[in-house]
RNA sequence: GUGAGCGUAGCUCAACUGGUCAGAGCACUGGAUUGUGGUUCCAGGGGUUGGGGGUUCAAGUCCCCUCGCUCACCCCA
């Protein structure tokens, strides 16, 4: 029988891993916590309508990426490949409506798209996602893209690029679609096919096309911004005028165009220089007829979604702090089975007194205990003779000093040597 | 979904044009040091060379199929 492995395009992220994913959540946490944020916990799995409505049904996303089963009531639902819609939902179905505004939500968890996987792209991958909802002020949208810059520098991440662009709204996007689709109708032909099939579904994406021959075309295609309405170019000036406030380094990119339906106005996305192709550590963007598009009330709202792996894999390449490394404290040394007992007494302890502390349970010999005592802070030697004669001899590994302790007080006695 | 590259011990890789080719280093375990690590030395366990079929006297090495991995396109975190 073949071995059983984990499915295509998910992965195992082991100990020598998970230590940096833990300090890379945990400085996000802290931060998102400081600028206001509350965090919620919301299903892996929603109900197929809300992504297909929220998101948009022509969209990369829904159209062939999504994770849809059927439950044993023969529900349609889908294992959630985005946050936002779900933090939407969460919104309206508890009315968070009524009360004080905006409402600051984070949250982290899985994310689940069926893609071809690649460097940086799984089928299951982590997001760290922020939402602002009821609020259309500007310097809303500017908060969150300050938040995650400002992540980028705690983590120590450098060589980001940080591309913003205005996508309009339903009053002002109608006419630039138009005046978009009547400078493309002539070159139809020419585009590649992909693109050929967005010019009546989706004619914006073209500008997002990385194919030389569609880039060239779109090259001389109407401005979005001299389009936008008065309310999207103001708002977007005022967003531009916030961004300078914090000395966020941006620059406008006319051709982000992202990839989900329900963006409206500012749309922004983070790249690393330091990734493969997938090089968005970050994306995010208003969306304020989301909560509409789901049989909602009118909601404003601005966020982003971050991706853990790509955020580790850059901090990796550029060789980035993830604090400090886990390590124990203490670790027993039983030189003899026949005091095992007193061994397992002094381990728990050191555990009493909140120190990190562990032992060997395979009887392995004294000289390969203190290989694996090496990460430990100290090694705590007991054989029969410190047994008999009620102590402990305590060996601090880094300078190899040893001295013996009274058994009931070497725990306390370590404890306060960490000075914790 | 499309394309390219790759699949030999837990890991990183050897094995000339098919002919003792099933190996090395690291890791793990034991020993040298009958109770002391990060340096040495010795030894040991662990692989039906991803799987299946074919060609051949003989295949890890050639052909076909299949599975898997990786990277790229598409799109995005």
């Amino acid at each position: 029988m073949a071995e059983i492995t984990a499915p295509r395009g998910v992965r195992d992220v082991l100990p020598d891993e998970s230590w940096k994913w833990a300090y890379v959540l945990g400085q996000f946490r802290g931060l998102a916590e400081s600028f206001g944020f509350s965090e919620v916990h919301l299903p892996i799995f929603e109900h197929t309508e809300l992504f297909s409505r929220g998101i948009g049904d022509t969209t990369d996303v829904v159209e062939k990426e999504m994770y849809t089963f059927e439950d044993q009531a023969g529900r349609s639902l889908t294992l959630r490949p985005e946050a936002t819609a779900s933090m939407v939902r969460s919104y309206l179905e508890h009315h968070m409506a009524s009360g004080p505004q905006p409402v600051k939500l984070w949250c982290a968890g899985p994310m689940f798209r069926y893609e071809k996987p690649q460097k940086g792209r799984y089928r299951q991958f982590w997001q760290l996602d922020v939402e602002v909802l009821g609020s259309v002020n500007p310097l809303v949208d500017v908060e969150i893209i300050g938040l995650s810059l400002e992540l980028y520098r705690r983590l120590g991440m450098t060589n980001l690029e940080v591309v913003v662009n205005s996508v309009g709204c339903p009053v002002c996007r109608p006419a630039y679609r138009e005046a978009l689709q009547s400078y493309l109708r002539p070159h139809l032909g020419e585009l590649c096919g992909s693109c050929r099939s967005r010019f009546d579904r989706n004619p914006l994406r073209i500008l997002d096309c990385k194919k030389e021959t569609c880039k060239a075309i779109t090259e001389g295609a109407p401005d979005v911004m001299d389009s936008l309405c008065d309310e999207c170019s103001g708002h977007f000036a005022a967003v531009r005028r916030g961004l300078d406030l914090l000395g966020a380094r941006t620059h406008i990119d006319k051709r982000l165009v992202r990839g989900l339906d329900y963006y409206t106005k500012t749309a922004y996305e983070v790249l690393s220089g330091d990734l493969g192709a997938q090089n968005a550590v970050c994306g995010g963007g208003r969306y304020d007829n989301l909560a509409e598009s789901i049989g909602g009330p009118h909601v404003p709202g601005v966020g982003f979604a971050s991706g853990i792996e790509r955020i580790v894999l850059t901090m990796e390449q550029q060789g980035c702090s993830f604090g400090r490394a886990p390590s124990l404290d203490a670790f027993v040394v039983c030189v003899d089975e026949a005091i095992r007992d007193e061994a397992v007494k002094l381990l728990y302890a050191l555990r009493r007194e909140g120190l990190g502390a562990d032992m060997d349970y395979q009887g392995r010999s004294v000289k390969t205990q203190f290989k694996t005592a090496s990460q430990a802070a100290f090694a705590c030697i007991l054989g029969g003779d410190e047994a008999a004669r009620g102590v402990v001899a305590v060996k601090e590994m880094a300078t190899g000093n040893q001295e013996e302790l009274l058994f009931d007080d070497a725990a306390s006695s370590i404890r306060s040597r960490l000075s914790r």
